[in-house]
Formats: C-alpha cells, structure tokens, sequence
DNA sequence: AAGACACCCAACCGCCAACAG
DNA sequence: GCTGTTGGCGGTTGGGTGTCT
C-alpha cells in the first residue's frame, strides 16, 4: 500500500521506515534547530516483532485502556501509519471508536487518534521550534497554564504533546537559565518580585488597571509576515449594542477563554463569565487576534 | 570498549466534558 | 436526571540513543 505524497512518510527512508537519526547532544539552540525528529522507536526492535508488542509494554504505565485482546500497543510499525492515513484519506476523521476495525488496524481508538493527531497529520509542521514560536509558548504558559492545546491552537503545524514535550525538555530549562520559575513565570531568586498585573491588582482592585497591566506585560506582537500573533487581554465588560430605536442590547458571547480566572479575577465582580464547566476554560473572553 | 548517565519524545494512562438515548 | 459512550486533555512513563567517564 502506498501513501503518495504525504510529507511525514516521504521523509522516510523507502527501504528502512527509520527517521533521521537523532542529533547529538548536548545541543545549543541553534543547533537544535538543525535537529530532524528523532522519534523514534522506529529502530526498536519492537517494531520488528510486531504484531506481539503487548506483552512487552505492559509493564509501561497502567493498565490498558482497552480490553481488546489482540490488540497492538506500543510503537506503530509503517504498515500500521499507511493503514490509518489511506483510511482517514479516504473516509476523514470520523468515530475513532470504530475506525481501527474499518481500517483493519489491531489498535483501540483512543490510539489511532493520538497516532493522527500528533504525528500523521499532513499539516504538521516538523523541525525545529524557532525563537519566535519559544516566545509564543512561554508568553501563553504565563497567561494560561498548561493548556497546551490551547497553546497549539495558535502555533499552526503544532501538536499539545509536542509543546508538552518541548516545555519539559527545552524550555523549562531556558526560563531556570533565565532565572525565571517555569511554573510562576517569576524570578527564582529574590523570589517577591509581582508581575505587572499582580501590582496592579495589590494597589487597587481596580480590574481595568489590572488588566491593562497584564495586556501591557503579555502582550507579544511578532509579525513574522505570516501570523499576527499578537496576544492581548480585554475585560468581559463589552459596549451594549444600540439598536435602531435606542434600546441598549447586551453583547453576544463568542466562544473564548477566561483568562480573568488564570489572573485570580475569576469569582470577583470583575469576572462575568460562565465557565461550562470546572475545568474547560470555554466562556468568557479573550483577545487572540489574527 | 563498555557501562553509566542524561536526554528526548512517542505512546500510554486516568480523568472529565459533551452528547445521545 | 441518569447512564453509557466518545473524544479530548494533561500528566507520566520508559525505551532508544547520544555522551561521558
């Protein structure tokens, strides 16, 4: 079977399915920039014995998600990649619950998915993250947390478990270099130094300063000709609507994040938004703009 | 040459929200 | 409102590989 034209597979060796070996270490960042995605289990001879890798996996992390006997975990094998991209090709992403019988892949769903998303897909960017999108990650973390997806949502061609991954191995490091806590995005030594938007809030409880405060400190425009990529914050306070007779209507709500709960304004007056739920951060507002 | 160590990252897990019945 | 299913998320794991001693 053959997947013509797609960016990942044609990186590869035709003869071997082995990536690009990994770089040598330790790297500068420069030099990382050079780096191919090592991936790979792809040498692991693991992917040889296939289809029988459950038994040598099962000691890694918990129990299976999925009680399917029979069913492969660990590593895809090439084989298994052309399976799943011939099959979303011709059908789209659709019930991953029932995709790997239909695509005749031994693999539960939630596998499948993750194997798609973060790997096989054609708009993945591979190589290296540049300076630029280094900043996006650390600005975003300061502004939302550990909400990768949301962070990959504005770097195009990026995964949530690649920036994962990029963050515990990159950049954690370079903020501690820094002498910035990852986690608090604060100075390490000295330790009492407030962020703008904590002075703000400290000094007053006026919200708008406040958010004015952390617009001005997060803000991060990089026109890099492609991609506005300017964050910024606004309050969930929205001018009314005046319609044709005079009569104030309240604004719509659009789909968005609260960021009034990461700046600790979440519960406050300041704070008019519903989150839908304890953990989704999906109402209230925010000021991506492209 | 070989063992120890460090690093990378794909793939796993449990949890949770959304949805359908 | 309850229950089961599904998709998506963030945290964690551990095998492969490069470097160091």
């Amino acid at each position: 079977m053959q997947i013509p034209n797609h960016p990942f597979l044609g990186m590869r060796s035709s003869s071997s399915y082995r990536p690009q070996p990994a770089p040598s270490r330790p790297q500068s960042h420069s030099q990382s920039h050079i780096r191919t995605r090592s991936s790979l289990l792809l040498s692991s001879p693991l992917l040889h014995s296939h289809p029988t890798q459950v038994s040598t996996l099962t000691t890694m992390g918990r129990s299976p998600c999925c009680e399917q006997a029979h069913t492969n975990r660990g590593a895809w094998t090439k084989e298994e990649d052309e399976r799943l991209i011939a099959y979303i090709n011709a059908h789209g992403e659709g019930c991953w619950r029932s995709l790997p019988k239909a695509a005749g892949l031994l693999r539960c769903g939630k596998s499948c998915r993750l194997r798609w998303m973060n790997y096989l897909r054609p708009d993945l960017k591979r190589g290296n993250f540049t300076e630029e999108e280094d900043e996006i990650i650390i600005n975003l973390h300061a502004l939302i947390g550990n909400k990768w997806s949301v962070i990959a949502g504005r770097l195009p061609g990026r995964t949530d478990n690649e920036i994962k991954n990029y963050w515990n191995t990159h950049i954690k490091r370079k903020l501690n270099a820094r002498g910035i806590d990852p986690q608090t995005h604060r100075p390490i030594a000295g330790g009492c130094v407030r962020t703008a938007e904590e002075e703000a809030v400290a000094s007053s409880n006026d919200i708008d300063a406040a958010a004015a405060a952390a617009e001005e400190e997060h803000s991060s425009s990089v026109d890099d000709g492609d991609l506005d990529l300017t964050i910024s914050l606004r309050l969930p306070s929205r001018p009314f609507k005046t319609s044709p007779d005079g009569a104030a209507t309240p604004p719509t709500a659009s789909p968005t994040i609260c960021f009034c709960y990461h700046l600790g304004f979440r519960g406050g007056e300041a704070c008019s938004c519903h989150r839908a739920s304890s953990s989704g951060y999906v109402s209230g507002y925010y000021g991506f703009t492209r």
